[in-house]
DNA sequence: TATCTGGGTGTGAACGCTAACATGAGAGTG
DNA sequence: CACTCTCATGTTAGCGTTCACACCCAGATA
């Protein structure tokens, strides 16, 4: 097996197929006006040699990488973390790599350095899935000249292209079922303060709440880990408040509302009703199953990669909004009769 | 607020400190010999002139990138994706970046593909999560040359650093605290074939089960996900097999043997114990909480970039396991009375 | 026949950086 | 005081591509 020290260069492959450097370049970049005859040779010699394009090289020269930075906090790993893979595999079927960075803190200067790194490396465009609004404005501020995609919920400014899905419809359509089943009192364990996608489900929470009683339409702050789930509902019911139903935030809090109420002896969906968010993997078999809202984590990131690819090539600025859909499973039920 | 259309060079720096562009090379690389007031001059124009350096001139200079290749396969999302994250950051702290590429079929040819590709790229190491051997060894052909360190239980020539988590030891743990409760007939919901952790639970499971009769010491074969877990009980019990204990591969599988048994009107763990693997977030409130086995995807992260970076120094190759420690919680119970 | 056209090809110079060597000014030695 | 040695700095030549341009030779046109 012979070993190749320095790898091959186009020098090398144009010596043996008996042409210069820049026709071996021609016929990789797949130039009109190469001879048939002459792409077969170079061809063959890139064959025999083992030849691979230096792409260092290569994004030395044109000043673009085909790199995508792509920005994800892990402070919520089911979701971010899911749409991390997708949206991999739409950059690479359209020839573009990614490299990541996960952020450990909510710390805004953590979101400008891992930007700030992406642009040293020369990143032709830059996701950001921002969780807080001071995510999204660091980023922006960190990116400059950068195409950038915000995956967010936040407000940004006009000429920025923006992604989400539709939580504020997600969360409609969470309430809009829990009222049609006849809850009025609806409790809400809510995701982390700051957190933008915890907001527009409080907030559509709030506003469609029939019972607007605060003593009955509770909100409690979780941290969307099931535990804390868990320890909402401990208090919701310590409280003296005796909603019908609980809206949780997502899916992992759901599963310690689950897990409460099952300890104290009331069954779901007949002593109350449970409505998450997510379709979280497991969800189907929560006991009872989850009613939740799905997200579509393929169509965001094929939405992602389009939008990128048209900030690069500097076409105006868009917004899409993806749809969210409800899985109606059996956690949520008619309101129990007055007992 | 003025537009900088070329991003200024390291000559720029120079000029205005009024020194050479290899001196500003040196400060940048923390060469020793520059003495402090240089030093000071050509940071302050850096600082003015808002230089960043090229990544891609430096790596096409030096020949290294500092970028690391990481392939993971998604089809379990939960596992090696908290992974990659992990080691982005361990990788980041350490100056490296994370290129990413997720396999989305079993196909080996894919795995070889993304390998090409990180080559392509002049990645200076690359860790690549192989769930089965046929990944490993698509893995070792196409990185030839190119540092690699494999996350795997599978078998792997020597000169090659591996890393796991100690699947044996987990699994053991799980058997054993089973049999210390006085279990003898445990059935077990495996991962799906090939995959490499499926196999080594599963064979820990085979050798370590008492009572090893076939009918009752059934072992039916899952894909990892909660709904697989509940088809499969539900052919357990229909097979007329009477198990007392249930060990599932993984927490989301276990997730749908608690909910069939829950179903069929059997308590657990009163009337039988479930044992998973993995401590998927939510396993704490799955009804009962699941007894289960942890896996520290932190140190395995931490583990990994250590091995690649000797691997990348050229020092000998070396294989990690990480110990897998068991969680108990209320799944697992002593064995019932018989009826 | 002389002149244009244009497809196919080669030549040189970037791209922005680092490595290797060269230089010059002081400090230490005999 | 000539000699070496060290430190701080400058100079030159790559790294492997692509880009801009020059070139050549056929066939078409005048």
């Amino acid at each position: 097996m012979e070993i190749a020290h320095t790898p091959p260069t186009m020098a090398d492959v144009a010596a043996l197929a008996g042409v210069s450097h820049q026709t071996v370049s021609r016929v990789l970049n797949n130039h009109p006006s190469v001879s048939e005859k002459t792409r077969q040779k170079v061809n063959d010699s890139i064959a025999t040699l083992g030849y691979r394009r230096n792409l260092a090289a290569r994004a030395l020269a044109t000043g673009d990488t085909r790199i995508i930075g792509v920005l994800v906090s892990n402070t919520s790993l089911s979701g971010p973390s899911g749409a991390l893979l997708a949206i991999e595999q739409a950059a690479r079927s359209r020839g573009y790599w990614v490299a990541v960075a996960g952020l450990q803190s909510r710390d805004p200067s953590e979101a400008a350095d891992a930007i700030s790194h992406f642009i040293d490396f020369g990143a032709d465009g830059i996701i950001a899935i921002a969780q807080t609004q001071a995510a999204a404005d660091a980023t922006l501020k960190a990116s400059q000249g950068v195409p950038t995609l915000l995956v967010t919920s936040g407000v940004v400014p006009p000429g920025i292209s923006t992604l989400d899905i539709d939580q504020a419809g997600g969360a409609t359509q969470a309430m809009t079922i829990l009222r049609g089943l006849g809850h009025t009192r609806i409790a809400h364990v809510s995701g982390p303060e700051g957190d933008l996608h915890a907001g527009v489900r409080e907030s559509v929470w709030r506003e469609m709440v029939p019972d607007t009683d605060p003593a009955h339409s509770l909100c409690i702050e979780g941290d969307w880990s099931a535990g804390s789930g868990y320890r909402a509902t401990m208090q919701i019911m310590a409280s003296g408040a005796c909603p019908t139903a609980i809206f949780a935030a997502n899916d992992r809090m759901a599963f310690g509302v689950l897990r409460a109420l099952n300890e104290r002896g009331l069954t779901v969906p007949h002593d109350m009703s449970v409505v998450g968010f997510d379709d979280f993997e497991g969800s189907d078999c929560a006991i009872p199953p989850l009613t939740t809202i799905r997200q579509d984590h393929e169509a965001l990131s094929q939405a992602a990669m389009e939008l990128l690819l048209e900030a690069i090539a500097n076409q105006p600025a868009r917004a899409i909004r993806i749809p969210a859909t409800l899985v109606v499973r059996s956690s949520a039920g008619a309101v129990p009769r007055p007992r």
